[in-house]
DNA sequence: GATGAATGAGCGTTCATTCAT
DNA sequence: AATGAATGAACGCTCATTCAT
């Protein structure tokens, strides 16, 4: 059971959150004032401090649930029983794509390496954790689609290039003015194609060495 | 026969440009202070000025030789009769992606649109058509691998999807502690491994198209 | 009822519009700084951006309220029945000295024409337009005192020397450390005088010339 | 006899005062720079220093000699015999509003009581006394037009008023864009009228109260 | 005598953050 | 819980001035 007060700042907190992601998300972590999201939030700059250590701080709260979120559902597409390996490879690309388009600020978050403060140990580790357990994720579903064991170099080789293939979709656009929406209409199919490409052009790879050998 | 004083200017300007290009490549263009430029560099921020126009123009004068070097490059490569179209495409890649990983406040610079303030025409704009130049020597190649007619809509998906993947390449490994030779050492195959499986990808993909069709 | 809150923004307020009153006035708008009024005022200098736009819109807010409150004074003056045309002059005048001295720092603003700046039309606008009024009132007082027609040449030629008459008296005293008062003492009766030399003068002008032909 | 070098520098002296006056008078001394100075002059900046203080001593040592000159014009007209003392008077006028215009920078050099410093004392005094001596010149030029006794309040009083006329005038262009001969082709009537009008009105007034009396 | 190199102080302004209530 | 008031640090940039040659 909650009193008044609880709810009051939960919704309060909830808010700042709110404020705070539609704006990092749409004009970037840097370009964002604390004013600007007191202001969206409808209380005072000052308040943000009651409930964040400092800006950052309210970034690193702020990215977790998502993360969190974007986690669920990477595990809802893998568990769907009648998707094959390939469309799953395509359903994680293609949320994760749309999860770093939509909340723009995560890129620097999820492809960025935090240079690991030592001063305040913990928090970092969550978001490095969650972050590599996605990529992973998407790995071991390249894995399944190329049908190559887990310490196959080329699968190595080959992960790496679909992680660079993300990361330059992700950060051509992510300072970008275009929404999301927007980014979908017009690139959708590009960023589809790619995947089949990728997939593509390892499987021929793959043949053309074993035949060669 | 230089006189003192000339020399000393030399060396001035030139511990600036390094010191500027070291801390644009670290930490990018607008989070890097004249301030901190002229303290790495050794003198005071006003200095800067005395050579600069302002931090624009330091960026400017930073970047321009070495671009105009690569674009010689890429002339050199394309002029040679002796290798095919896809060896073109391959050397400029590498080409490309060796500049960038040299000379890394150029990632920046290279796939950062700028916004080309139209109250002072020239000096940006002489990095904007050095850029473009070098990208459409690439396109042009990729083209011609591909044997594709310009104006054919699949030329610009697998542009778009080829400028993606080099993105990646060089903001994964742009503020990354590691030297251009440590990187080559470690992962030059698997660049050379991309360009392999994105014309691979997309000559199947052409290929199942005009099958299907 | 005020908070406490309330009052000490007001107080801080009125000290940063009385320490740039006063500063404005002794050296000009030019050559204060933002710092100077701050530590005059007893405050720090990113305090003043809490309370004015910016260095011009503190000028603007330090001159509006005293500029509105002597164009009702003139008003005032103009709409009493029983008054003279040249004891409206006469008013007039006195009134606008003494609002110049009493606020030194207006000298600047009522006398220097401002750039106004095409970029922000408005805040500029509200002073000219006042300032306008100020001068066009006066130079229709005298209108009447001399009869002349609105586009005799003689009429504009006998303006700018009232014009510079009274640029003369404020601009002569705007430095001084004498208050009001004891200017007024020492200087009142010199301040009626010219009027009403300058009426004389005007007036014997116009009997030679229409005497002349 | 000098050497070589005396005449070479006295030349560059020569240059950099000519380029001084030339600049501070077309844009006041405030907005002119020591490096404009210098450009202007043909030297570098530094040299300025070598035979000026600083840059108010070099407004000094550039006011000095054309206060002089003035000085030198005045007892020209003064003892000029076939000149009536109107005559002279409106010739005093106008060579001191001329010489005004064409050096704006001598407008607060002559106008405003200068501070005084205690550090340095004379040089100042030199300016201060030929200063007073210029306007000691005009009111007795005035006081021989309105035949008064030294002593007569009525004097001082109009001597005040003429000073307030002439502080107009050349206040009010002395940071106009306008050359000082497009405000002679456009003003000049006018500065002459007002020497017309004020002695009309000294006069009327004097008339006036003897009639009274 | 003359100069290019270099600098400290200062400008208006913005920002994340803290203090007192 | 919440806030308005206030601030120090920093930004890019300019300037008069000094130093070493």
């Amino acid at each position: 059971m909650f009193k008044k007060h609880d709810l009051r700042a939960e919704e309060t907190k909830k808010a700042i959150l709110e404020a705070a992601g539609k704006l990092f998300a749409a004009h970037g972590f840097e370009s964002v004032t604390i004013r600007e999201i007191a202001k969206e939030a409808g209380c005072s700059h000052t308040t943000i401090y009651l409930y964040f250590k400092d800006k950052e701080g309210l970034l690193h709260d702020l990215s977790m649930p998502a993360l969190n979120q974007l986690e669920r559902q990477f595990e809802t597409i893998l568990s769907e029983e009648k998707l094959s390996l390939e469309e799953k490879l395509r359903g994680l690309s293609r949320e994760f794509i749309r999860f770093c388009l939509l909340k723009r600020n995560m890129f620097t978050i999820l492809f960025t390496e935090r240079a690991g403060r030592v001063d305040e140990a913990e928090p970092e580790l969550d978001i490095n954790r969650t972050r590599n357990k996605l990529f992973a994720s998407m790995m071991a579903a390249l894995q399944g689609c190329l049908e190559l064991q887990q310490h196959d170099n080329r699968l190595l080789t080959f992960s790496r290039i679909y992680y660079f293939a993300l990361y330059g979709i992700v950060g051509t656009y992510a300072h970008s003015e275009e929404s999301y929406e927007q980014l979908r209409e017009r690139l959708g199919s590009t960023f589809d194609d790619m995947v089949d490409v990728l997939l593509a052009g390892f499987k021929k790879k793959l043949n053309r060495e074993e035949g060669t050998i």
